[in-house]
DNA sequence: TGAACACTTGAATATTTGCTCATATGTTAT
DNA sequence: ATAACATATGAGCAAATATTCAAGTGTTCA
């Protein structure tokens, strides 16, 4: 018949529900936003990351100091840096042979200790 | 020789920064807290879950609606909400057919907040 | 100049993960 | 009871990803 739908996996409530759903959707941002802040989250999404955010947090260190401190190879490091590079949240600094990563945005503190207090609860 | 390293891959300067790694490993928290934090940040780490919690930022609403407003199956949108449901970052409430579901965290906005100021720099 | 050091990078691999499909659970109305 | 609706869930698959391994770049020092 006529009245049956395509997508057979969705309900149809969001008819009754029209006014608030129009009106979410009117506000809503455009893709990219979404995007880029869970492309964001996911860099702070896995432990080893966590680990160089938070000993940064401490003290400016070299590749294979933190690589000493996590018990983990100078490469998957290095990996990881760079990770944390590209979403901007460390830089480094080149010292003779030792290039130093420091902490690059203020805001990784407060998201770091928002979900601290999260898991905290 | 005796002098060879096992771990090839990781240099020595740590002995050279020994003060600097001895004392940020003293401070270290648990191994777990890392773990949950990046559990945490991970649930962020979608735009599919981030565009969810955004929505509930906005107004309660039960599954259905959320699949129509994001152009997506409502199984799909299921599986997302119990990972955040998991992560005690929205709860359900049921009311006859549909269940509705709204963010149960006061520091979700903040850490939305604060990504949103990170990527907009 | 060349050897040693600190770090980067690309390929390969194993694991994780987001979605689909099919089915199950739970609620309402007839 | 039974049909229809709203949601949940398990299996399967394709895509993403964290680490390892091997080789490369750039710096210092003899």
């Amino acid at each position: 018949m006529s009245g049956k739908k395509d997508e057979s996996l969705r309900c149809d409530c969001h008819v009754i529900h029209s006014d608030i759903v129009d009106r979410v959707r009117k506000k809503m941002p455009p893709e990219e936003m979404f995007y880029d802040l869970a492309e964001l989250f996911k860099v702070f999404g896995d432990s080893t990351r966590i680990k160089i955010i938070w000993a940064l947090f401490e003290e400016e260190m070299c590749v294979c100091d933190i690589a000493y401190l996590l018990n983990m190879t100078q490469s998957a490091i290095s990996h990881q840096l760079r990770v944390l590079k590209q979403a901007r949240l460390v830089k480094p600094r080149r010292d003779g042979k030792n290039i130093f990563y420091s902490l690059d945005d203020q805001h990784i503190e407060e998201i770091f200790n928002q979900g601290l207090s999260h898991i905290n609860e």
